[in-house]
DNA sequence: TAATGTCTAAAGGCCTGACCATTGGGCCGA
DNA sequence: TCGGCCCAATGGTCAGGCCTTTAGACATTA
């Protein structure tokens, strides 16, 4: 077990945690003051000075509002400031928070991934997926899975091999998995999956069944999801997948 | 016209408003230290305690960091379209190959995704990769994701908050984890999680002890790489996510 | 020579005590 | 009743002091 470092916390900081959890668990619930600085001081066994550094780091983050003359007001909830210093806060850019860490991080999100490695990823993601659409669908996501399901059998009757059908149902059902985050990440391995390598590949297996299969696969994961049952939507996405890795890798 | 409301700005905020200006007008630029405080104190003509009332305010949004006997070290914050290669290609739309496509699929990237949503998609696939990790990682990779606890320690000891050696460290597992597809995914979801509302929850909910609870999860897990041990790397990670979960929505 | 230990200036951390400015309620007189 | 005044309470700011930590210069040692 390595060594734990010290970490010598800076007094304002312990002062507003204490003063938030004493907010959070009602003891100074919102509306009501806060005691006065000096009063606070004392009880913490600190200076005046350290609370109100307390204080306003709790006003910046929009916690705690200072009257002056009269005391310090809990907020209900933190509320965006339109202080220029919160403006900063609001505007702020989620990576570029530390310039050494650009260069830290291969930021390049286009590079090419793999065709294996993407369907592994979809292997592992989108079972979990179907199984929450399963259990979280709502009737509107419910009909917009068999819109796309239509759409892809459209799209096989049509000979059309553009597979749009296809990544809509299974962006359908991410996002009826009620996490935003799913839909989110299941739109980029789609999106991606369309790079050289992939479309070469695609060449490959487009003289097979897969399309009949694929859709086959599709017809049984509509059903466990509409049947609302998570487990067989789970198997039926898992199996659908094996499938397309079997004719892509063989193997 | 309506009468104007006068107000005497805190003194701590007029300090910090012109700080601000300072380093947008790269007076301070990012990176650099700003002048001591007892300096800063004499020529703005204030007391010594409101310049530290203002560099509080400035620390607590993430412009600056103080560092113990070292000197106040300005971040780099708000470059919002100019710089960032992240920022870019977040708001490229990799599926829109297909321009019919693109119509019909819901393209909006960049909504705000529940921090909830966020965590539990990491919840779930985080664990798989630090298994994978430990199967697959190479010696390099094991220095790099070495080298990101290292920095992870380094901002916990400066008290550091802006959790980059946090956010390396993960994405370099994703990375060590052989799929190239996991890491994309691990980017996408940590950029994301910097968003307005979960800066609001970290503010209001992030403990004092959290970030070292942090990384004595992120030394297990290490180790457990280190191992090869891809179960107690999964059940670590699958831990931290946890407690992670745990100190946000709780209580 | 290279590692290790020591010293020290500089920087931030925190405290004390004082005084100023604003607020809001109570008192008093017209 | 009502307007004005007073004043205690509370936040705002300042000045100065002492302590701790940091990081580099310097000395020591293997």
């Amino acid at each position: 077990m390595p060594i734990q470092t010290i970490r010598a916390q800076r007094l304002y900081r312990q002062i507003a945690d204490q003063l938030l959890a004493l907010i959070r668990q009602g003891e100074f619930p919102p509306g009501s003051l806060l005691p006065p600085e000096r009063d606070l001081a004392q009880q913490l066994g600190v200076s005046r000075a350290s609370v109100r550094e307390a204080l306003i780091a709790l006003e910046v983050v929009g916690q705690v509002e200072v009257r002056v003359g009269h005391g310090v007001l809990v907020l209900e909830r933190a509320a965006p400031v339109e202080t220029s210093v919160m403006h900063v806060a609001l505007r702020q850019e989620p990576w570029a928070i530390d310039p050494e860490f650009e260069s830290e991080i291969e930021l390049d999100l286009d590079q090419e991934i793999p065709p294996f490695a993407l369907l592994e990823a979809r292997r592992f993601i989108e079972p979990e997926t179907a199984a929450l659409a399963a259990l979280n669908a709502s009737d509107a996501d419910l009909e917009a899975i068999r819109e796309a399901y239509q759409r892809n059998v459209e799209d096989n009757r049509h000979g059309g091999n553009n597979m749009v059908g296809d990544r809509l149902m299974h962006i359908r059902i991410a996002e009826a998995s009620g996490n935003a985050a799913y839909a989110m990440l299941l739109k980029h391995l789609l999106g991606h999956q369309y790079g050289v390598m992939f479309r070469r590949l695609q060449a490959l297996f487009m003289s097979t069944d897969m399309p009949r299969r694929s859709q086959q696969d599709h017809s049984h994961i509509l059903a466990a999801i509409e049947a609302r049952d998570a487990e067989a939507a789970r198997a039926a996405m898992a199996a659908h997948l094996d499938h397309v890795l079997g004719v892509f890798f063989d193997s």
